[in-house]
DNA sequence: GTGGTGACGACAC
DNA sequence: GGTGTCGCCACCA
């Protein structure tokens, strides 16, 4: 059919499902990743999320750190703090590293139920 | 068209 | 147990 790219790709997937991330919920590159089916493509999110604040401000990028709850991408982060983000959700974040990350996980495999 | 890079993750040594 | 390397796919020069 006409439309291929643009709207199907990976790379939509991936903001589909951080803006789906529930408030005071975090996530983690490879979850997605592999949610997507990619697996060991959890670059490709986190690259994702560089042009998300770029093409679509509404993603919740702050949202998405690695998979030991580290704030990897705060340093990209434009205007506020990736930090003051998650505690204003309520979500601790000490050394730049969410606190029970486990509890505020959100596994978009479990709660999207596929 | 090719090469290099990138907000990660898992494995090998 | 820490360090190093590969893999993965998309974007930029």
């Amino acid at each position: 059919m006409a439309n291929q790219s643009n709207t199907d790709s990976f790379f939509e997937r991936v903001y589909e499902v951080v803006k789906l991330i529930p408030y005071g919920r975090v996530t983690s590159y490879g979850a997605v990743a592999r949610y997507l089916g990619s697996g060991q493509s959890a670059r490709m999110v986190g690259w994702a999320m560089n042009l998300a604040h770029v093409t679509d401000a509404s993603i919740p990028a702050h949202r998405v750190v690695n998979r030991v709850g580290l704030l990897s991408g705060k340093h990209h982060f434009i205007g506020k703090s990736m930090q003051q983000r998650l505690e204003e959700e309520g979500i601790l974040v000490k050394d730049d590293t969410i606190v029970d990350f486990n509890t505020h996980f959100w596994n978009p495999e479990k709660e999207l139920s596929l």
